[in-house]
DNA sequence: GTAATGTATGTCAGCCGATGACAGATGACA
DNA sequence: TGTCATCTGTCATCGGCTGACATACATTAC
C-alpha cells in the first residue's frame, strides 16, 4: 500500500476519532464539521471528499454491515428457509464486530454510547437500516422466486433488523465491553426466533 | 372558532397542499421552502412557523396518527395481551385514515405517490416512526409492569410498525383508492398475527 | 366605538451543512 | 527529473433553519 494510500486511510480515522469524541463532549448537533477538520487541520471541505455527509461519517459502519450481510446471505445455499439465511446473515455480521480491532471496537463503544443522547442519530441509523432492508429484501424474493407483491421477504428482513436494532438498544447500565452488546443481540435474535411459527417464511403472502 | 383560528388553519392546507403539489412536479429535494412559501404568498420564515421544518411537512400525519395509536392503546384493557392491544391500536390508525375526508385522502394518496421517487422521504418516515416506537415500548412496559431490560415490548412494538410500513410500501400497481391500501396493510398484519407463536407476547425475555 | 392586549407576520441578519469550480501542492511512476 | 494523476485549500454559493425586532391585525375589555 502505497504512502498516499496509507495517509488517507489515516485521515479518515482521524476525522473520524475527532468527530466521535468531540460529539460526545459537546452533542452530535452542537459539533460542526469545522470543528472535526479543525482538530485534524484540513479544511472543511475535505472533510466532505472523505464523508459524504456529518451522518455518513457517524453511521460509518452500516456499509460495511451491509456488505458483509449480502456476502453471507448469497453464500447460503438457495434451499434454506429464507430467515433461516437472514439469521445466518446477521449472525455473520455480529462474528465480524466481535472480531474487530480494539481501536474498532473502542469506535464502536463510543458510538453506542453517544446514541442515548442523540435520538436523532438513533432515527438517522434505522433510516440507513430501512434502506439496507429494501435491497436485502429484493435479494430474498430474488432468492425465493417470489413476486413483488409477497409481502413476505420485506416482512422477513423487517423483522431480522428489527431483532438486531432492539439488541442494540435499551440497557440502561452502561455497556463497557462489546462483546456483551454483541451476546445480548444474539440472544434477540433467538428470542424472535422463538416467537415464529416454524415455517411461517415458507408461506405465500 | 374565531377567524384567526380559520386563516391560520387555511394558510397550514394551502402550505401543505402547494407543497405537495411541487414535490409531485419537482421531486422533494429539489423543491425549496421560498417555493412553497411562494405559492401561498407568504414568506418563507412564516412557513417555519407553521412546520418545524420540510420534513415536519411531509410527514404531518405522523403525530396525528402516534396520538390516535396511544389513546387506543390506554383504552384497551390491563389484561388483554399486549400484542393484541398493539394490533387494535394500528386498527384504529387504519380506520381513522380510512374515515378522512376527501381532501386528506388525496393528501394520503399524493405523499404515498411521492415516496415511490423519494427513497429519502421513505427513510426519513421510518425515522420518526422509530421515535414512535420508543415511546410505544414504554408505554407497553409500563403496562405490562416490565422492567427496562424485557426487550419484548420495544419487539413487540418494533413487529407491529413493520407491519404497517410492509403494507405501506411496494405495490407497483398505481394506488387510485385509499381504502385499497388500507385493506392492504389490514392484510398484512393479519399475516403477521399468523406469523408469530400464539402467546408470544406473553413471555419475558 | 375605542383602547389595550396578544398573536401572527415580514424583514433582516446569520449559522451550518453541503456542493461546484478552480488553482496549487504532493505523491506515483517512467 | 519531469510528467501525470490525485489530493487539498480557497472561494463562492445555495438551501434549511433560527433569533430578534418591528409592524399589522384579531381579540377582548371597557
Amino acid at each position: 500500500m502505497g504512502l498516499r494510500e496509507r495517509k488517507k486511510e489515516k485521515t479518515r480515522l482521524a476525522l473520524l476519532d475527532a468527530a466521535l469524541d468531540l460529539f460526545l463532549e459537546q452533542g452530535y448537533e452542537a459539533t460542526t464539521i469545522e470543528q472535526i477538520a479543525g482538530v485534524v487541520e484540513v479544511s472543511s471541505r475535505t472533510f466532505f471528499r472523505y464523508f459524504a455527509s456529518k451522518e455518513h461519517l457517524a453511521l460509518w459502519f452500516h456499509d460495511h454491515s451491509e456488505e458483509v450481510m449480502q456476502a453471507e446471505l448469497s453464500a447460503r445455499p438457495l434451499d434454506e428457509p429464507p430467515f433461516t439465511s437472514l439469521v445466518h446473515a446477521l449472525r455473520a455480521t455480529l462474528r465480524d464486530m466481535a472480531e474487530s480491532t480494539p481501536d474498532d471496537t473502542e469506535r464502536f463503544l463510543k458510538l453506542r454510547k453517544l446514541y442515548d443522547s442523540t435520538p436523532v442519530l438513533v432515527g438517522r441509523s434505522v433510516a440507513r437500516g430501512a434502506e439496507t432492508e429494501q435491497r436485502l429484501a429484493a435479494e430474498i424474493a430474488r432468492r425465493t422466486g417470489r413476486g413483488d407483491d409477497d409481502r413476505l421477504p420485506h416482512l422477513m428482513v423487517a423483522f431480522a433488523m428489527a431483532s438486531m436494532r432492539v439488541g442494540f438498544e435499551c440497557p440502561i447500565n452502561e455497556i463497557t465491553d462489546l462483546r456483551e452488546l454483541v451476546a445480548r443481540m444474539n440472544s434477540t435474535l433467538e428470542l424472535v426466533q422463538r416467537s415464529l411459527v416454524p415455517g411461517w417464511d415458507l408461506a405465500r403472502g
